[in-house]
DNA sequence: TATGAATGAGGCTTCATTCAT
DNA sequence: CATGAATGAAGCCTCATTCAT
């Protein structure tokens, strides 16, 4: 990848997780990163074809993400890097536009893309059935269901207490 | 309200939350509503009024789901209530558009309209503390947070059982 | 005339002397004059129609303003009051926004309406005769002349000091 | 300047000239300039920037005009290049869209530009001065004023007589 | 590889005008 | 006589995309 694909990379990124992807025009995108917009059509062939190289970018981090997590054999300690992915990751600038990039696809091109999660799932069942919880898919299923209003209500509403509710979620479950 | 004008906004409505607002264009509304586009800038100034409108719908018709909960004075059948809210919508087409809206705007115009929820909040808080939760206004918190999560998934996700997972909800919170 | 015919009128008028006839819209017309915008239709037909009606009020009030020039008999007052024309119409409000209507429309409809100045011509050149200057028909032409370029500084360039350059003018003509 | 935008400066400046500055649409200009109305909004931003582009022709165009006049040191040779500069220009078609332009402008936008005739109000000061007028500045401003009434009548009366006034005036002036 | 001029379709909005009430 | 809902054409502008250089 050049460095001029980078750059348009990372203009997208940034201009889809403010303004979603409808209202980024591939002109605001050339603009910031200082290219000329015909270029964004030679390397990415179109818009959509630069909307999938971004969404193929945040499949990747997130795998990063996820690998820790996927990883770790203490079900405790799956349970607890689980819940505290987003509280990490909202500390620096850089991750807040990631996640706020993958919900705002999500709820534009209504598209969930389950099978990034999926891994994480079936490692959380195992480790609520570790855990000897009662109904472990279910629980699974019910975290992940946390995380996505946990993530709604970070990005979106100004005055939520993230940690808070984090430091709860682990007396909780005990992590 | 003239008849007009309310097919211009169950148009506006139907298509707004299936392909959001930006991507929306007024001529489809229009369309749509069977009606010049002219009339929609008539009645509801430009775009942005038109959008208003609706989302003032919106706040009515939560107003409407939430006064139940509201006016219910037994703590057990607040939490249940609350919970069952988003089951109960999703029978019909109507409400499960209503819902998709709700969320589609949240995020396009990223604006959470927390005072919405406020007296829920509160009701909820009431509930948790007459059932001697150690931190009822967490409990609350936490519990509207998966109402935003149980929503993104059962809009966003196909697959999602969204019964199964109310039914686990409320042997969780024995209600 | 009715009381709303006159009331769109003067709301035309005044619209079209500030910002010119295609600028301006029959419906902020039906605003000023607090009139519904289908009465302008009724009353006038169409758009045009209601310039022609206010044409015709504007030659109607020039008739006015130049019936007491052409009826008199002395040279020199004719030329003094047709000098004085404009800075004494220059008091009011009114007036002003009578003049400029007329000069606005000239050049937005590039008509010049030459009939209406026709009979000052007539009387100016008898008055030059009398007073013996050898070209009285360009004395009196350029004085119409002069006329146009008065009202044009007077109404477009702020700065411009009307008073000063008709009280030269009169002692040029020594009248 | 690619020879695009000169056609497009050129159509414009023919409609605008023609019709005025709101009568003409941009798409009659893409139109008579034989160009996609797109590319009027690439190169001047938009509507009002073509006529900014325009004005700013005009005055380059003025300056080349008045430079000659300016330039001279013979105080009567001033006055009569500064009486002929309409005539000599009334030859061509070009140089009467020209003017043409400038007073329309004028009057739609009520903008009278007055530092573009400053120099040559200078100029003729000191040419009445040298002349042993009683009253230069006036006698200038006199001159001014005349001119917009020359120009109004020329462009707007088409029985008007230019040359004989233009004539007349230059023995007046005794140059 | 990179630029930026050029295009045409479509977006939001305004407008003159008509018509039922 | 008077209203104001309704229309369709047109106006300004933006956008994704193409192409010559």
């Amino acid at each position: 990848m050049t460095e001029k694909q980078e750059k348009i990379l990372n203009a997208a990124l940034a201009l889809f997780a403010e303004e979603g992807y409808r209202s980024t025009s591939t002109s605001k995108v050339a603009k910031r990163a200082e290219v000329s917009e015909g270029l964004i059509f030679r390397h990415f062939g179109n818009k959509e074809g630069l909307l999938q190289a971004i969404i193929q970018l945040g499949e990747e981090q997130a795998s990063v993400l996820f690998a820790d997590i996927i990883t770790e054999t203490d079900p405790r300690e799956v349970i607890k890097k689980f819940i505290e992915m987003i509280s990490k990751t909202s500390q620096d600038e850089e991750s807040i536009v990631f996640w706020k990039l993958q919900f705002k696809i999500k709820w534009e091109l209504e598209m969930y893309g389950e099978h990034k999660t999926e891994a994480v799932e079936q490692v959380l069942i195992k480790a609520f059935t570790e855990l000897r919880y009662l109904q472990p898919e279910k629980e699974a299923n019910l975290l992940l269901t946390l995380m996505d209003g946990l993530a709604t209500r970070f990005i979106l509403q100004k005055s939520f207490d993230l940690d808070g509710t984090i430091e709860f979620l682990k007396q909780k479950y005990k992590v």
